[in-house]
DNA sequence: AACTATTTATAAGA
DNA sequence: TTCTTATAAATAGTT
């Protein structure tokens, strides 16, 4: 755009492409600062050179950083995808949590331990499960006892 | 920049500024395609005006879309939120959904079921445990009794 | 990194 | 919105 006009093609020679590369994204960057100042707008430019070096242009009128502007353009194309799958992971999470730690006390509970906070009820109903389930266990014991063994 | 220097902040008139945004998008967003095909270079533009509509630029250039671009920007940063994040809770849900696969089966064996995959010694540790928790169970049933009453 | 001849972008007006 | 055009700004090639 100076000294002759150029072809808009990719550059070969590698440093002059790099020369270019430079230039050019600072004049991106100087508009895209005038466009958010000028026209109140929020901008994010992200991008990688050819050597895959990372430079990024956030408009200073934005609220917020990139994160929050990845946000704003997921909700725009109502594909909040990690808000509600975040969302929904640590709901998942958390319930299985809870059955857990449910399962971990009825566990204790029938080894005899965290016998504290049961009601009386509770607890006959517990004794007579296991005592059920003890009588059940011994007979598949004695049915599994090798033919040649005794064992008591 | 033309007919007139104009002060870039921002313009009061709301006409005027939505032409605007709308002029120098394109003009951004011209420059950003030449920038990608001059230096080989990914560019991902994201805006949104002062009305809060989203336009965006991605390079014809990427080999991905943004959701791609998004990702090599995170790990460029060292900081892949997402693919972290979401590897590392899907594997805590799996290791929570095993141990609660477990749990049941530790419960269920304890009611005398499911007991077929159990061997000999397993089973006898098994009584001997319930046996065990059972006399405990029992005791402390007792002790809950309420002084006047007789059960059994 | 600076310079500058040119090209390109664009403000204001239509 | 689109076109026009005088002028400001960006930049390709050079130093």
């Amino acid at each position: 755009m100076a000294r002759g006009k150029i072809q808009i093609k990719r550059i070969e020679n590698s440093t002059n492409r790099q020369v270019t590369y430079s230039k050019r994204r600072n004049g991106l960057f100087k508009k895209a600062n005038e466009l958010t100042v000028l026209c109140d707008a929020k901008v994010s430019i992200i991008m990688f050179s050819s050597t895959g070096k990372l430079h990024e242009f956030i408009s200073p009128a934005a609220t917020s950083v990139t994160k929050g502007m990845l946000d704003q353009y997921q909700r725009a194309l109502g594909v909040d995808i990690w808000t509600t799958h975040y969302e929904k992971m640590q709901d998942h999470l958390k319930k299985l949590k809870d059955i857990n730690r449910n399962l971990q006390k009825q566990i204790r509970q029938r080894m005899g331990e965290c016998l504290n906070d049961l009601e009386f009820d509770q607890m006959r109903a517990l004794d007579d499960e296991m005592d059920n389930a003890v009588r059940i266990i011994r007979e598949r014991k004695v049915n599994l006892l090798p033919a040649n063994e005794i064992s008591f």
